[in-house]
DNA sequence: CACGAATATTCGAATTATCGAATATACTTA
DNA sequence: TAAGTATATTCGATAATTCGAATATTCGTG
């Protein structure tokens, strides 16, 4: 069905981005204010801001107004369960993919040189 | 972890699009020659073959040359759970959207049109 | 109502993704 | 080795994402 692969689509689309995965990370299992997000996420308030649009517009997370805040949760625990998959899979093929590892602990520590700065 | 997050990320990116989640699909349960993916997405060679590349380069999907074809097939059957996992995420939120369920049909009636003509 | 705090939106620039057309490569068979 | 088939790559145009800076909105409190 295409219109169902167009939603699937959609949904890693939503996903496809480390602040959005940190997002959701951040509210498996309880919700939390924008605020706090942006204390554990280092990153500018717009941008954090942006990326919750996102997660909002498909769906992935629902906001609830409270007075001058907004707090966040996830909408369905399935995402969770999606992200706990993958997590295996990352450990169940590092030793068959030790190039993408070294790329991506390169990565990671050209990352932590450049917040060093 | 930081690392995690952007392999997670590029899985999702990868999967990001409605022609990838096609492939995927059809590979589920058997490996299929690009040719039988080529009649049955019915898109161009090229970009079949650029979305194919995309699969690969995060060893989503792996191709097995034999003769003049390859042979393709997913990597681990962790992402086709995943897919599962988002159908049923689908279908349990159809109520809750009407929205996006009138959007998503509307798209594809659209699209249906548009390979009428 | 003015002000401050929390959050969202808009804008413009840089990067990345997508597509079809053209071309390249690899393998098979005559 | 020439021709044909299957698949991949490159290129250039267009569209979509991403970011920070600036600005807007919303709400609580004095």
């Amino acid at each position: 069905m295409e219109s169902l692969r167009r939603f699937k689509a959609d949904i890693f689309q939503a996903l496809a981005h480390p602040t959005r995965i940190a997002i959701v990370e951040a509210l498996r299992d309880r919700e939390l204010q924008t605020g706090v997000l942006l204390d554990r996420l280092q990153i500018e308030q717009a941008n954090l801001s942006q990326h919750l649009a996102i997660l909002r517009a498909r769906q992935v997370v629902v906001g609830r107004k409270a007075g001058n805040q907004v707090y966040y949760s996830l909408r369905d625990p399935v995402l969770t369960k999606v992200l706990d998959l993958l997590k295996q899979y990352f450990y169940a093929h590092l030793s068959h993919s030790r190039t993408m590892l070294s790329d991506l602990t390169k990565a990671d520590r050209a990352t932590k040189r450049a917040r060093a700065r």
